[in-house]
DNA sequence: TTGAAAGCGTTACCAG
DNA sequence: CTGGTAACGCTTTCAA
């Protein structure tokens, strides 16, 4: 079927050469009124799109952005987190003209090569990276290449020389608004369930929380609680603060999980999780929310401004912070 | 960096023609061994690989699997499921010799302008379509294109002229499996919360619950209930069959979402939920678990056995049906 | 067994 | 403003 409708025939129906075709889609301006209506409507009487493949053997642009998909839940961006990103990420770069391609690797080692094999097969014009660590080797790789990219996540501890692009969501700030919201409420000893330090995602959400309670002229050091991500752990560890000398009344979690465990102790707390995934809205849990969707779309925004931009004017700042939202608060 | 290295470079430094490099990729056996192995040599040295670009113009194959991202949660395959799915495809379509491209679309006619836009521009070389339902317009229009594609699903109602390749899970199979242990365990008033009648995937695993429970002189009528999805809806449901005249003492349910409502009714009660998604995991809840990463690689290979195989020749039946696991099961 | 030539559909560079 | 020509990198006849 549609036996794949090509320029020129989109130029013999309009009765004008194939350049003028070409000159109708890519540099309107040059053609006469009268002509472009003429071609505009060869085209869409044919159905006719230009093929990307012919158009990236001349222009060398595939309109292509690849992403690495998880081999599973990670830190950062996990689970159904991911999928929403993602869903985003496909949705924005669709209309700015791109698609999302996939591809997945083991470790940080085989993603390198899997980015020279993609280049020079595919070869997508941007990438998008997800879960950025300290001493990322892949942030420096595809700097020293000139291949543009974006990361989602901040450059955690990446030398200053490589002043990429980055979008990231303001963890502190979420755990800060939620921190704020259990004073509210009354509460003063207000624990905090995290990571052990040396991660960024949680070192970030661990100082809103913090700062939260200093402002507040409560010491934190006494109601931090480090521990792996996990369910079990995060029951483990809520029951440590609870069965301290000064038992917290609240919790703020580095992750949904260490809420859910939390909750799971039966003991009557207040407790905010991170992330907003499926277990959360099941059982009810106050949990901050990442803007996915806006995350992605900056993320294009970003990638779009260098690859689409006009020769490499600076521009406005490309890095771009958002800000959680904290979803069902706590009703009591 | 890397400048580009076409078959041409290659040719130069093994001093042969540039067909010959092409031959030495795409048809080794027609050339020497000693030339073979000097084109191989320079390749490697030069970290060569095809454009797809230029090869997809010449070959008209793009080496390209389009799959949709899902908005959010459906029925069928949803949340963390889709994730780890597209995750086994990436990894599959990888050792097939293709990549995944994303779409997103809202509705099934948005859907079908998104495929003949694809086709238009990226040219992907098949499709893989999830959550197909009754009716579903997606494969009767790309058949009648006569576009490659599998549907991870089965094709429930559609007209049997579609003989089209699908994957799926046995759920029914899962459900027996699940209500088997549960009778093992001695439970005889084994209760099923389900969908609506109407949804294929809701119906086929009601039937492998009720089978196995009228295979054991139970008849299942007064044990089913049905409801929408979700965990409020999940705990309604549990709470009317706990309190019926004849209570059940066990609940098998078709999606992890209405197992958790069940959990939730706090009552002394068997339940095993379907997916095994994080959330079951989280809270310990049995589940009927599906080889998601398997069913993926059955997806790319039945593609790849249309894309790359012999002609037309039938080969072996191009459906998949794979047994689910049941994970966590009751230690009680 | 190897080499030469053609062509896939575009866009860019020139003259008219 | 419009038309011709070249070139992108590859595979596929066809001759040698």
């Amino acid at each position: 079927m549609a036996d794949k409708v090509t320029i020129a025939d989109v130029a013999r129906r309009a009765k004008v050469s194939r350049q003028t075709v070409s000159n109708v889609l890519n540099s309107p301006e040059l053609v006469r009124e009268e002509t472009r209506q003429r071609v505009r409507e060869a085209v869409k009487a044919l159905g006719y799109r230009a093929s990307q493949a012919a158009r990236q053997m001349r222009t060398g642009r595939s309109r292509l952005i690849a992403v690495r998909v998880e081999p599973a839940q990670e830190d950062g961006i996990n689970g159904s987190v991911f999928d929403r990103f993602l869903h985003g990420l496909t949705e924005s770069a669709a209309l700015a003209g791109y698609r999302v391609l996939l591809y997945t690797a083991g470790d940080h080692d085989a993603e390198l090569a899997t980015f020279d094999d993609l280049l020079g097969v595919y070869e997508p014009d941007a990438f998008v990276l997800t879960s950025t660590d300290y001493g990322d080797p892949r942030t420096a790789w595809l700097w020293g290449q000139r291949i543009p990219f974006v990361t989602f996540g901040r450059p955690w501890g990446a030398p200053p020389e490589l002043a990429y692009p980055w979008v990231d969501v303001d963890g502190a700030a979420g755990t800060a608004m939620a921190t704020r919201h259990l004073l509210d409420a009354g509460h003063r000893h207000i624990g905090f369930l995290g990571w052990p330090a040396g991660s960024g995602v949680g070192d970030d959400r661990r100082a809103g929380w913090a700062r939260t309670l200093a402002a507040e002229g409560i010491d934190p050091a006494e109601f931090d609680h480090t521990t792996a991500d996990g369910v079990p752990e995060g029951e483990a560890a809520a029951h440590a603060l609870l069965d301290a000398a000064r038992p917290v009344t609240a919790l703020v979690c580095v992750s949904d999980s260490l809420a859910l465990g939390a909750l799971r102790t039966g003991r009557r707390i207040a407790v905010v999780g991170f992330d907003d995934t499926p277990v959360a809205r099941a059982v009810g849990l106050a949990s901050v929310s990442q803007p996915l969707a806006e995350a992605a779309a900056a993320c294009v925004d970003l990638l779009a401004r260098q690859l689409d931009g006009p020769g490499d004017g600076d521009g406005p700042p490309a890095q771009v912070l958002l800000e959680p939202a904290l979803v069902r608060r706590l009703s009591a």
